[in-house]
RNA sequence: GCCGUCAUCGUCUAGCCCGGUCUAGGACGCCAGGUUCUCAUCCUGGAAAUCAGGGGUUCGAAUCCCCUUGGCGGUACCA
Protein backbone atom coordinates (compact mmCIF):
# COMPACT_ATOMS: atom_id res chain seq x y z
CA UNK A 1 0.00 0.00 0.00
CA UNK A 2 1.25 3.85 -0.51
CA UNK A 3 2.13 5.66 2.29
CA UNK A 4 -0.83 7.06 4.02
CA UNK A 5 -1.93 10.63 3.95
CA UNK A 6 -4.58 11.85 5.75
CA UNK A 7 -5.60 15.31 5.58
CA UNK A 8 -7.60 17.92 7.88
CA UNK A 9 -8.93 20.48 5.87
CA UNK A 10 -11.25 23.17 7.57
CA UNK A 11 -12.80 26.41 6.46
CA UNK A 12 -12.07 29.93 7.74
CA UNK A 13 -15.89 30.42 8.45
CA UNK A 14 -14.88 30.76 12.28
CA UNK A 15 -12.61 29.21 15.11
CA UNK A 16 -12.08 25.65 15.28
CA UNK A 17 -15.37 23.55 16.41
CA UNK A 18 -14.79 20.98 19.25
CA UNK A 19 -15.53 18.58 16.29
CA UNK A 20 -13.60 19.46 13.80
CA UNK A 21 -10.66 19.01 16.72
CA UNK A 22 -11.79 15.50 16.72
CA UNK A 23 -12.14 14.67 13.21
CA UNK A 24 -8.49 16.60 13.18
CA UNK A 25 -7.67 13.96 15.94
CA UNK A 26 -8.68 11.04 14.24
CA UNK A 27 -6.56 12.40 10.94
CA UNK A 28 -3.58 12.69 12.96
CA UNK A 29 -4.05 9.41 14.92
CA UNK A 30 -4.72 7.29 11.52
CA UNK A 31 -1.59 9.03 10.01
CA UNK A 32 0.44 7.98 13.61
CA UNK A 33 -0.62 4.77 13.41
CA UNK A 34 0.40 3.73 9.90
CA UNK A 35 3.44 5.88 9.96
CA UNK A 36 1.85 8.46 7.50
CA UNK A 37 1.58 11.92 6.72
CA UNK A 38 -0.83 14.53 8.19
CA UNK A 39 -1.51 17.85 6.27
CA UNK A 40 -3.46 20.79 7.34
CA UNK A 41 -5.15 22.64 3.96
CA UNK A 42 -7.26 25.47 4.14
CA UNK A 43 -10.84 25.19 2.16
CA UNK A 44 -11.51 28.73 1.82
CA UNK A 45 -13.39 29.05 -1.39
CA UNK A 46 -16.51 30.29 -0.05
CA UNK A 47 -16.51 34.16 0.15
CA UNK A 48 -19.50 34.81 1.88
CA UNK A 49 -18.62 33.25 4.92
CA UNK A 50 -14.87 33.79 5.29
CA UNK A 51 -14.11 35.51 8.60
CA UNK A 52 -10.95 37.81 9.13
CA UNK A 53 -8.31 36.02 11.25
CA UNK A 54 -9.90 32.55 11.27
CA UNK A 55 -6.88 31.04 9.20
CA UNK A 56 -4.71 31.87 12.00
CA UNK A 57 -6.98 30.97 14.52
CA UNK A 58 -7.76 27.40 13.06
CA UNK A 59 -3.76 26.96 13.16
CA UNK A 60 -3.05 28.27 16.14
CA UNK A 61 -5.83 25.52 17.76
CA UNK A 62 -4.29 22.63 16.39
CA UNK A 63 -1.06 23.84 17.94
CA UNK A 64 -2.49 24.21 21.43
CA UNK A 65 -3.99 20.88 20.95
CA UNK A 66 0.09 19.90 19.65
CA UNK A 67 -1.80 18.49 16.23
CA UNK A 68 1.40 18.46 14.85
CA UNK A 69 1.45 18.70 11.03
CA UNK A 70 3.67 16.75 8.86
CA UNK A 71 2.56 19.32 5.63
CA UNK A 72 0.56 21.88 4.30
CA UNK A 73 -0.14 24.52 6.65
CA UNK A 74 1.74 26.13 9.25
CA UNK A 75 2.11 29.54 11.20
CA UNK A 76 5.25 31.19 10.25
CA UNK A 77 8.07 30.57 13.62
CA UNK A 78 4.78 29.70 15.84
CA UNK A 79 4.30 26.36 14.26
CA UNK A 80 6.60 23.46 14.91
CA UNK A 81 7.01 22.78 11.13
CA UNK A 82 8.92 19.83 9.12
CA UNK A 83 12.47 22.03 8.30
CA UNK A 84 13.03 19.55 5.47
CA UNK A 85 10.20 20.54 3.63
CA UNK A 86 9.88 23.07 0.89
CA UNK A 87 8.25 26.23 2.57
CA UNK A 88 6.98 29.14 0.93
CA UNK A 89 4.90 31.97 2.03
CA UNK A 90 0.81 32.08 1.67
CA UNK A 91 0.11 34.34 -1.03
CA UNK A 92 -3.65 35.54 0.49
CA UNK A 93 -2.36 35.31 4.23
CA UNK A 94 0.34 36.95 6.07
CA UNK A 95 2.24 35.23 8.73
CA UNK A 96 1.19 31.96 7.17
CA UNK A 97 3.34 29.56 5.63
CA UNK A 98 2.59 26.33 2.98
CA UNK A 99 5.43 23.56 3.53
CA UNK A 100 5.43 20.82 1.29
CA UNK A 101 5.72 19.57 -2.32
CA UNK A 102 1.96 19.12 -3.24
CA UNK A 103 1.05 22.87 -2.21
CA UNK A 104 -0.49 25.04 -2.11
CA UNK A 105 -2.20 24.30 0.56
CA UNK A 106 -4.84 27.05 0.64
CA UNK A 107 -7.78 26.15 -2.21
CA UNK A 108 -7.77 30.20 -2.96
CA UNK A 109 -4.47 30.16 -4.31
CA UNK A 110 -4.76 27.35 -6.47
CA UNK A 111 -8.07 28.92 -8.59
CA UNK A 112 -6.60 27.83 -11.89
CA UNK A 113 -5.92 24.38 -10.99
CA UNK A 114 -9.46 24.03 -10.44
CA UNK A 115 -11.06 25.91 -13.62
CA UNK A 116 -8.55 24.16 -15.79
CA UNK A 117 -9.64 20.60 -14.77
CA UNK A 118 -13.31 22.03 -14.55
CA UNK A 119 -13.18 22.50 -18.34
CA UNK A 120 -11.49 19.36 -18.89
CA UNK A 121 -14.49 17.69 -17.68
CA UNK A 122 -16.26 19.96 -20.25
CA UNK A 123 -14.32 18.96 -22.40
CA UNK A 124 -14.95 15.05 -22.24
CA UNK A 125 -18.55 15.58 -21.76
CA UNK A 126 -18.65 15.01 -18.11
CA UNK A 127 -19.95 18.27 -16.91
CA UNK A 128 -21.45 21.03 -18.86
CA UNK A 129 -22.30 25.07 -18.46
CA UNK A 130 -24.95 26.14 -17.11
CA UNK A 131 -26.24 29.94 -18.08
CA UNK A 132 -29.23 29.55 -15.63
CA UNK A 133 -29.87 32.23 -13.26
CA UNK A 134 -30.94 32.08 -9.61
CA UNK A 135 -34.70 32.93 -9.93
CA UNK A 136 -35.41 30.28 -12.64
CA UNK A 137 -33.14 27.87 -10.31
CA UNK A 138 -35.52 28.88 -7.21
CA UNK A 139 -38.40 28.66 -8.78
CA UNK A 140 -37.91 24.97 -10.90
CA UNK A 141 -37.35 23.87 -7.32
CA UNK A 142 -40.35 25.34 -5.93
CA UNK A 143 -42.45 23.89 -8.67
CA UNK A 144 -40.87 20.29 -8.38
CA UNK A 145 -41.34 20.28 -4.44
CA UNK A 146 -44.43 22.08 -5.03
CA UNK A 147 -45.13 18.33 -7.02
CA UNK A 148 -43.58 16.31 -4.29
CA UNK A 149 -40.63 15.50 -7.02
CA UNK A 150 -36.93 15.87 -5.70
CA UNK A 151 -36.16 19.32 -6.45
CA UNK A 152 -33.28 18.58 -8.40
CA UNK A 153 -32.02 20.86 -11.65
CA UNK A 154 -33.90 20.32 -15.11
CA UNK A 155 -30.93 20.10 -17.19
CA UNK A 156 -32.24 22.65 -19.28
CA UNK A 157 -28.67 24.26 -20.16
CA UNK A 158 -27.53 20.65 -20.99
CA UNK A 159 -30.43 19.57 -23.20
CA UNK A 160 -31.20 23.47 -25.03
CA UNK A 161 -28.34 25.41 -25.10
CA UNK A 162 -26.97 24.56 -28.36
CA UNK A 163 -22.30 24.74 -28.90
CA UNK A 164 -22.82 28.01 -30.91
CA UNK A 165 -24.82 30.02 -28.27
CA UNK A 166 -22.38 28.49 -25.44
CA UNK A 167 -19.54 30.15 -27.26
CA UNK A 168 -21.31 33.17 -27.58
CA UNK A 169 -22.35 33.49 -24.23
CA UNK A 170 -18.94 32.58 -22.91
CA UNK A 171 -17.53 35.62 -25.10
CA UNK A 172 -19.88 38.01 -24.00
CA UNK A 173 -19.12 37.35 -20.39
CA UNK A 174 -22.27 35.77 -19.13
CA UNK A 175 -22.26 34.45 -15.51
CA UNK A 176 -21.86 30.40 -16.02
CA UNK A 177 -21.51 27.63 -13.48
CA UNK A 178 -20.32 24.22 -14.13
CA UNK A 179 -22.34 21.45 -13.04
CA UNK A 180 -21.37 17.58 -13.28
CA UNK A 181 -23.24 15.52 -15.62
CA UNK A 182 -24.73 12.85 -13.51
CA UNK A 183 -25.29 9.50 -15.07
CA UNK A 184 -28.49 7.69 -15.24
CA UNK A 185 -29.57 4.78 -13.48
CA UNK A 186 -26.41 3.86 -11.99
CA UNK A 187 -25.71 2.34 -8.92
CA UNK A 188 -22.99 4.08 -6.96
CA UNK A 189 -20.88 1.98 -3.83
CA UNK A 190 -18.33 2.52 -2.24
CA UNK A 191 -16.55 0.89 1.24
CA UNK A 192 -16.71 3.10 4.12
CA UNK A 193 -13.84 2.43 6.91
CA UNK A 194 -16.42 2.45 9.87
CA UNK A 195 -19.74 2.12 7.89
CA UNK A 196 -19.36 -0.85 5.60
CA UNK A 197 -20.58 -0.78 2.05
CA UNK A 198 -22.86 2.01 1.45
CA UNK A 199 -25.17 2.13 -1.99
CA UNK A 200 -27.17 5.10 -3.67
CA UNK A 201 -28.65 5.01 -6.96
CA UNK A 202 -27.33 8.06 -9.13
CA UNK A 203 -30.68 9.03 -10.28
CA UNK A 204 -31.13 11.04 -6.50
CA UNK A 205 -28.18 13.14 -7.62
CA UNK A 206 -28.31 16.16 -8.73
CA UNK A 207 -25.82 18.04 -11.21
CA UNK A 208 -23.83 19.31 -9.14
CA UNK A 209 -22.36 22.56 -9.62
CA UNK A 210 -18.42 22.14 -9.45
CA UNK A 211 -17.51 25.96 -10.42
CA UNK A 212 -19.28 28.53 -9.04
CA UNK A 213 -20.22 32.15 -11.12
CA UNK A 214 -17.69 33.75 -9.21
CA UNK A 215 -15.25 31.59 -10.48
CA UNK A 216 -14.67 29.82 -7.08
CA UNK A 217 -15.20 25.88 -7.28
CA UNK A 218 -17.59 24.27 -4.83
CA UNK A 219 -16.11 21.89 -2.25
CA UNK A 220 -16.99 18.86 -4.09
CA UNK A 221 -14.41 19.78 -7.20
CA UNK A 222 -11.99 21.01 -5.22
CA UNK A 223 -11.54 18.46 -2.50
CA UNK A 224 -11.60 15.71 -4.97
CA UNK A 225 -8.24 17.48 -7.27
CA UNK A 226 -6.50 18.46 -3.59
CA UNK A 227 -6.82 15.08 -2.66
CA UNK A 228 -5.87 13.70 -5.98
CA UNK A 229 -2.92 15.79 -5.92
CA UNK A 230 -2.00 15.37 -2.60
CA UNK A 231 -1.97 12.03 -3.08
CA UNK A 232 -4.29 11.35 -0.15
CA UNK A 233 -5.14 7.78 0.46
CA UNK A 234 -7.49 7.95 3.26
CA UNK A 235 -10.67 11.04 3.43
CA UNK A 236 -11.09 10.61 7.28
CA UNK A 237 -14.16 13.14 7.52
CA UNK A 238 -17.56 13.79 9.21
CA UNK A 239 -20.91 12.15 8.54
CA UNK A 240 -22.29 15.27 7.11
CA UNK A 241 -20.12 14.26 4.26
CA UNK A 242 -21.66 10.75 3.44
CA UNK A 243 -24.38 11.44 0.84
CA UNK A 244 -21.93 13.47 -0.81
CA UNK A 245 -19.38 11.10 -1.13
CA UNK A 246 -21.09 9.35 -4.42
CA UNK A 247 -20.45 12.48 -6.09
CA UNK A 248 -17.20 12.34 -5.07
CA UNK A 249 -16.78 9.13 -6.68
CA UNK A 250 -18.73 9.87 -9.72
CA UNK A 251 -15.78 12.59 -10.68
CA UNK A 252 -13.01 10.66 -9.41
CA UNK A 253 -14.50 8.26 -12.24
CA UNK A 254 -14.59 11.25 -14.81
CA UNK A 255 -11.24 11.96 -14.31
CA UNK A 256 -9.83 8.94 -14.61
CA UNK A 257 -8.07 9.07 -11.02
CA UNK A 258 -7.94 6.52 -8.24
CA UNK A 259 -10.43 6.65 -5.24
CA UNK A 260 -9.08 6.87 -2.05
CA UNK A 261 -10.59 5.16 0.83
CA UNK A 262 -13.54 6.93 2.65
CA UNK A 263 -14.16 7.04 6.56
CA UNK A 264 -17.51 8.68 7.40
CA UNK A 265 -17.25 9.69 11.54
CA UNK A 266 -20.12 10.06 13.64
CA UNK A 267 -21.89 13.54 14.52
CA UNK A 268 -20.98 15.18 17.57
CA UNK A 269 -24.45 16.30 19.38
CA UNK A 270 -25.95 18.67 21.99
CA UNK A 271 -27.50 17.66 25.34
CA UNK A 272 -30.65 17.77 22.90
CA UNK A 273 -29.02 15.23 20.35
CA UNK A 274 -28.98 17.58 17.37
CA UNK A 275 -25.62 18.17 15.64
CA UNK A 276 -24.17 20.59 18.21
CA UNK A 277 -24.34 24.18 17.52
CA UNK A 278 -23.37 27.26 19.30
CA UNK A 279 -26.04 28.27 20.97
CA UNK A 280 -25.91 24.56 23.92
CA UNK A 281 -23.10 26.26 24.64
CA UNK A 282 -19.60 26.66 23.91
CA UNK A 283 -18.19 24.87 20.49
CA UNK A 284 -14.83 26.19 20.07
CA UNK A 285 -11.71 25.03 20.98
CA UNK A 286 -10.96 28.36 21.79
CA UNK A 287 -13.92 28.74 24.71
CA UNK A 288 -11.72 25.10 25.98
CA UNK A 289 -8.97 27.27 26.03
CA UNK A 290 -10.21 30.04 27.45
CA UNK A 291 -12.54 28.16 30.27
CA UNK A 292 -8.96 26.49 31.72
CA UNK A 293 -8.94 23.24 30.04
CA UNK A 294 -5.79 21.30 29.60
CA UNK A 295 -5.47 19.83 26.35
CA UNK A 296 -4.54 16.37 27.66
CA UNK A 297 -8.13 16.65 28.87
CA UNK A 298 -9.57 18.09 25.63
CA UNK A 299 -7.99 15.67 23.50
CA UNK A 300 -8.40 12.49 25.93
CA UNK A 301 -12.50 13.20 26.58
CA UNK A 302 -12.86 14.01 22.54
CA UNK A 303 -10.92 10.91 21.46
CA UNK A 304 -13.36 8.92 23.43
CA UNK A 305 -16.31 10.03 21.86
CA UNK A 306 -16.81 7.72 18.88
CA UNK A 307 -14.11 6.02 19.64
CA UNK A 308 -13.24 3.19 21.98
CA UNK A 309 -9.77 0.85 22.31
CA UNK A 310 -12.08 -2.19 23.09
CA UNK A 311 -12.45 -5.46 25.25
CA UNK A 312 -10.52 -5.27 28.21
CA UNK A 313 -9.86 -1.78 28.19
CA UNK A 314 -11.36 0.07 31.27
CA UNK A 315 -8.93 2.72 31.79
CA UNK A 316 -10.49 6.50 30.97
CA UNK A 317 -7.39 8.22 31.06
CA UNK A 318 -5.35 8.15 27.92
CA UNK A 319 -2.27 10.47 26.74
CA UNK A 320 -1.77 11.98 23.22
CA UNK A 321 1.26 8.95 22.95
CA UNK A 322 -0.86 5.96 24.12
CA UNK A 323 -3.88 7.32 21.56
CA UNK A 324 -1.38 7.44 19.15
CA UNK A 325 -0.67 3.68 19.48
CA UNK A 326 -4.05 2.12 19.90
CA UNK A 327 -5.47 3.88 17.35
CA UNK A 328 -7.93 2.17 15.40
CA UNK A 329 -10.39 3.62 12.59
CA UNK A 330 -12.19 0.81 12.45
CA UNK A 331 -13.26 1.02 16.37
CA UNK A 332 -14.89 4.06 15.60
CA UNK A 333 -18.58 4.21 16.09
CA UNK A 334 -21.35 4.60 13.99
CA UNK A 335 -23.60 6.46 16.35
CA UNK A 336 -23.44 9.97 16.99
CA UNK A 337 -22.35 10.98 20.74
CA UNK A 338 -23.37 13.32 23.17
CA UNK A 339 -20.91 15.96 24.39
CA UNK A 340 -21.68 16.34 27.92
CA UNK A 341 -19.45 18.10 29.70
CA UNK A 342 -19.36 16.65 32.90
CA UNK A 343 -17.10 14.08 32.49
CA UNK A 344 -15.00 16.44 30.91
CA UNK A 345 -14.78 18.12 34.30
CA UNK A 346 -13.42 15.39 35.93
CA UNK A 347 -11.13 14.16 33.20
CA UNK A 348 -9.93 17.92 33.29
CA UNK A 349 -9.13 17.62 37.34
CA UNK A 350 -7.45 14.63 36.83
CA UNK A 351 -4.84 16.01 35.00
CA UNK A 352 -4.59 19.04 37.16
CA UNK A 353 -4.31 16.77 40.02
CA UNK A 354 -1.23 15.33 38.18
CA UNK A 355 0.66 18.59 37.45
CA UNK A 356 3.71 19.49 39.03
CA UNK A 357 4.01 22.86 41.31
CA UNK A 358 5.58 24.84 38.54
CA UNK A 359 3.25 24.11 35.65
CA UNK A 360 -0.15 24.66 37.86
CA UNK A 361 1.28 27.53 38.85
CA UNK A 362 2.43 28.81 35.53
CA UNK A 363 -1.45 28.11 33.75
CA UNK A 364 -2.84 29.16 36.75
CA UNK A 365 -1.76 32.40 36.64
CA UNK A 366 -3.43 33.74 33.68
CA UNK A 367 -6.50 33.47 35.38
CA UNK A 368 -5.62 34.53 38.66
CA UNK A 369 -5.12 37.78 36.68
CA UNK A 370 -8.18 38.30 35.43
CA UNK A 371 -9.89 37.93 38.75
CA UNK A 372 -10.61 41.28 40.90
CA UNK A 373 -9.98 39.54 44.13
CA UNK A 374 -6.58 38.71 42.90
CA UNK A 375 -5.94 42.64 41.35
CA UNK A 376 -6.88 44.05 44.78
CA UNK A 377 -4.87 42.07 46.66
CA UNK A 378 -1.65 43.05 48.16
CA UNK A 379 1.89 42.09 46.34
CA UNK A 380 2.74 39.65 49.27
CA UNK A 381 -0.38 37.67 48.29
CA UNK A 382 0.12 37.91 44.54
CA UNK A 383 3.81 35.98 44.90
CA UNK A 384 4.95 33.34 43.13
CA UNK A 385 5.15 31.79 46.62
CA UNK A 386 2.02 32.42 47.91
CA UNK A 387 0.13 31.32 44.78
CA UNK A 388 1.62 28.02 44.65
CA UNK A 389 0.46 27.88 48.34
CA UNK A 390 -3.10 28.69 47.88
CA UNK A 391 -2.77 26.25 44.20
CA UNK A 392 -1.24 23.09 46.59
CA UNK A 393 -4.53 23.31 48.34
CA UNK A 394 -7.01 24.53 45.47
CA UNK A 395 -5.28 21.57 43.05
CA UNK A 396 -7.85 18.92 44.62
CA UNK A 397 -10.82 21.38 44.06
CA UNK A 398 -10.34 22.75 40.39
CA UNK A 399 -12.46 21.30 37.55
CA UNK A 400 -11.02 23.82 35.27
CA UNK A 401 -8.63 27.11 35.54
CA UNK A 402 -11.30 29.43 35.12
CA UNK A 403 -12.29 28.34 38.76
CA UNK A 404 -9.29 29.34 40.28
CA UNK A 405 -9.19 31.15 43.71
CA UNK A 406 -13.48 31.80 43.49
CA UNK A 407 -14.03 29.49 46.35
CA UNK A 408 -10.79 30.38 48.26
CA UNK A 409 -11.45 34.49 47.99
CA UNK A 410 -10.29 34.56 51.65
CA UNK A 411 -6.86 33.68 50.64
CA UNK A 412 -6.68 37.06 49.44
CA UNK A 413 -9.05 39.82 50.61
CA UNK A 414 -10.44 40.23 53.89
CA UNK A 415 -12.67 38.27 55.58
CA UNK A 416 -16.38 39.21 56.76
CA UNK A 417 -18.66 36.98 58.62
CA UNK A 418 -21.45 37.12 61.37
CA UNK A 419 -20.28 35.99 64.87
CA UNK A 420 -22.56 33.13 65.08
CA UNK A 421 -20.86 31.00 62.57
CA UNK A 422 -18.23 30.50 64.94
CA UNK A 423 -20.01 28.71 66.81
CA UNK A 424 -19.44 25.04 67.02
CA UNK A 425 -22.61 23.07 67.31
CA UNK A 426 -24.07 24.17 70.72
CA UNK A 427 -21.12 25.24 72.29
CA UNK A 428 -21.47 28.26 75.18
CA UNK A 429 -20.00 31.93 74.62
CA UNK A 430 -17.23 31.10 76.60
CA UNK A 431 -16.27 27.68 74.98
CA UNK A 432 -15.87 29.06 72.55
CA UNK A 433 -13.72 31.66 73.50
CA UNK A 434 -11.53 29.33 75.19
CA UNK A 435 -11.32 27.35 72.22
CA UNK A 436 -9.95 30.82 69.95
CA UNK A 437 -7.54 31.56 73.09
CA UNK A 438 -6.27 27.87 72.71
CA UNK A 439 -5.61 28.20 68.91
CA UNK A 440 -3.72 31.34 69.58
CA UNK A 441 -1.45 29.93 72.02
CA UNK A 442 -0.69 26.61 69.61
CA UNK A 443 -0.33 28.39 66.43
CA UNK A 444 1.18 31.08 68.31
CA UNK A 445 3.91 28.63 70.19
CA UNK A 446 4.94 27.21 66.68
CA UNK A 447 7.93 28.22 65.12
CA UNK A 448 7.90 30.22 62.09
CA UNK A 449 10.06 27.77 60.19
CA UNK A 450 8.29 24.98 61.30
CA UNK A 451 4.83 26.78 59.95
CA UNK A 452 4.36 23.40 58.05
CA UNK A 453 0.90 21.52 57.77
CA UNK A 454 1.75 18.41 58.96
CA UNK A 455 3.18 19.97 62.44
CA UNK A 456 0.18 22.61 62.63
CA UNK A 457 -1.68 19.47 62.97
CA UNK A 458 -0.15 17.71 65.09
CA UNK A 459 -0.22 20.32 67.31
CA UNK A 460 -3.92 20.98 66.72
CA UNK A 461 -4.84 17.58 66.84
CA UNK A 462 -2.46 17.54 70.23
CA UNK A 463 -4.40 20.16 71.69
CA UNK A 464 -8.06 19.24 70.70
CA UNK A 465 -7.77 15.63 72.34
CA UNK A 466 -11.46 14.31 71.16
CA UNK A 467 -13.58 16.96 70.70
CA UNK A 468 -11.63 17.96 67.75
CA UNK A 469 -14.70 19.88 66.22
CA UNK A 470 -14.67 22.20 69.17
CA UNK A 471 -11.38 23.81 68.42
CA UNK A 472 -11.23 23.02 64.89
CA UNK A 473 -14.62 24.78 63.70
CA UNK A 474 -14.28 28.03 65.45
CA UNK A 475 -10.48 28.46 64.10
CA UNK A 476 -11.50 27.23 60.55
CA UNK A 477 -14.09 29.67 60.66
CA UNK A 478 -12.05 32.51 62.44
CA UNK A 479 -9.28 31.68 59.15
CA UNK A 480 -11.66 31.69 56.14
CA UNK A 481 -14.98 33.46 57.26
CA UNK A 482 -16.76 30.72 55.13
CA UNK A 483 -18.86 28.01 55.73
CA UNK A 484 -17.10 25.78 53.28
CA UNK A 485 -13.13 25.50 53.07
CA UNK A 486 -10.09 23.86 53.23
CA UNK A 487 -8.85 22.49 56.68
CA UNK A 488 -8.00 24.80 59.54
CA UNK A 489 -4.22 23.82 59.13
CA UNK A 490 -4.65 24.41 55.50
CA UNK A 491 -5.82 27.33 55.69
CA UNK A 492 -3.00 28.60 58.90
CA UNK A 493 0.35 27.40 56.85
CA UNK A 494 -1.05 29.13 53.56
CA UNK A 495 -2.18 32.34 55.47
CA UNK A 496 1.12 32.32 57.45
CA UNK A 497 1.48 32.74 60.94
CA UNK A 498 1.22 36.35 61.39
CA UNK A 499 -2.14 36.97 59.25
CA UNK A 500 -3.52 33.74 60.94
CA UNK A 501 -3.04 35.04 64.44
CA UNK A 502 -4.51 38.44 63.28
CA UNK A 503 -7.43 36.91 62.12
CA UNK A 504 -7.87 35.21 65.15
CA UNK A 505 -7.32 38.00 67.17
CA UNK A 506 -10.19 39.97 65.20
CA UNK A 507 -12.33 36.65 66.01
CA UNK A 508 -12.10 36.89 69.38
CA UNK A 509 -12.96 40.74 69.10
CA UNK A 510 -16.23 39.64 67.86
CA UNK A 511 -16.71 37.88 70.90
CA UNK A 512 -16.51 41.41 72.73
C1' G B 1 -41.46 14.72 0.65
C1' C B 2 -37.24 12.03 -1.30
C1' C B 3 -32.33 9.80 -0.41
C1' G B 4 -28.94 8.01 3.13
C1' U B 5 -27.67 6.46 7.87
C1' C B 6 -28.02 5.04 12.97
C1' A B 7 -30.35 2.62 17.52
C1' U B 8 -27.04 -1.16 24.84
C1' C B 9 -27.99 2.55 31.92
C1' G B 10 -29.43 10.11 32.03
C1' U B 11 -24.37 10.58 29.29
C1' C B 12 -19.65 8.22 27.16
C1' U B 13 -19.24 3.19 26.23
C1' A B 14 -17.70 -2.77 26.60
C1' G B 15 -20.04 -6.92 24.50
C1' C B 16 -22.32 -7.66 18.45
C1' C B 17 -18.12 -9.50 13.13
C1' C B 18 -16.94 -15.55 15.34
C1' G B 19 -24.88 -16.75 18.82
C1' G B 20 -24.41 -19.92 25.02
C1' U B 21 -19.10 -17.62 29.78
C1' C B 22 -24.43 -11.29 29.83
C1' U B 23 -29.20 -12.73 36.05
C1' A B 24 -25.48 -7.06 30.13
C1' G B 25 -19.43 -5.02 32.42
C1' G B 26 -16.75 -0.16 33.13
C1' A B 27 -16.56 5.30 33.47
C1' C B 28 -19.01 10.21 34.31
C1' G B 29 -23.05 12.04 36.92
C1' C B 30 -26.53 10.83 41.01
C1' C B 31 -27.59 8.60 46.11
C1' A B 32 -25.70 6.42 50.85
C1' G B 33 -21.69 5.28 54.15
C1' G B 34 -16.52 5.76 55.57
C1' U B 35 -11.83 8.48 55.67
C1' U B 36 -9.13 12.91 62.18
C1' C B 37 -14.36 19.86 62.11
C1' U B 38 -17.12 22.13 57.14
C1' C B 39 -15.90 21.69 51.76
C1' A B 40 -13.06 19.07 48.26
C1' U B 41 -10.08 14.68 47.42
C1' C B 42 -9.91 9.54 48.24
C1' C B 43 -12.30 4.66 49.47
C1' U B 44 -16.63 1.38 49.79
C1' G B 45 -21.55 0.33 48.50
C1' G B 46 -26.21 1.44 45.77
C1' A B 47 -29.96 2.87 42.26
C1' A B 48 -29.78 3.13 36.98
C1' A B 49 -30.46 -0.38 30.20
C1' U B 50 -37.10 -6.33 29.67
C1' C B 51 -29.99 -4.42 24.89
C1' A B 52 -36.03 0.99 20.52
C1' G B 53 -40.63 -2.22 19.31
C1' G B 54 -42.47 -6.54 16.69
C1' G B 55 -41.71 -10.91 14.02
C1' G B 56 -38.57 -14.82 12.48
C1' U B 57 -33.99 -18.47 12.42
C1' U B 58 -32.08 -21.55 16.54
C1' C B 59 -32.07 -26.23 21.79
C1' G B 60 -30.44 -21.10 22.86
C1' A B 61 -30.16 -14.00 20.38
C1' A B 62 -28.00 -7.80 22.94
C1' U B 63 -25.40 -10.75 19.25
C1' C B 64 -27.97 -13.56 12.66
C1' C B 65 -32.46 -12.18 9.16
C1' C B 66 -36.99 -9.23 8.12
C1' C B 67 -40.46 -5.38 9.26
C1' U B 68 -41.94 -1.13 12.07
C1' U B 69 -40.84 3.10 14.86
C1' G B 70 -37.79 6.91 16.28
C1' G B 71 -33.36 9.97 15.90
C1' C B 72 -29.80 12.17 12.96
C1' G B 73 -27.62 13.75 8.28
C1' G B 74 -28.22 15.23 3.20
C1' U B 75 -31.32 17.22 -0.44
C1' A B 76 -27.30 25.09 -1.90
C1' C B 77 -23.48 28.80 -7.21
C1' C B 78 -22.06 26.42 2.24
C1' A B 79 -18.48 23.57 3.64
Amino acid sequence: MDKVRVRFPPSPTGYLHIGGLRSALYNYLFAKKNGGIFILKIEDTDRKRFVEGAVESLISSLDWAGLDRDEGVFMKNHSPSPESLKTTESENYPGVIEAGNFGPYIQSERLDLYKKYAEELVGSGKAYYCFCEQDRLDKIKEEKIASKQAPMYDRYCLKNVTPEEINEKLKSNCAYTIRLKVPNDEIIEFEDLVRGKVSINSNTIDDQVLMKSDGFPTYHLASVIDDHLMRTTHVIRGEEWLPSTPKHILLYRAFGWEIPEFAHLPLLLSTDKKKLSKRMGDVAVEDYIKNGYLKEAIINFVALLGWHPGEGETQEIYSLDELEKIFDIKRVHKAGAVFDLKKLDWLNAQYIKKLSSDELYEKALPFFEQKDFYINASSEKKSEEYLKKVLTIERERLNNFSEVGENNRFFFMDIEYGREMLRWKDMSDEALKDSLEKSVTVLGGIDGQDWQVKNIEEKLFAAAGDKKGDLLWPLRVALSGAQKSPSPMELAWVLGKEESLLRLKNALGKLG
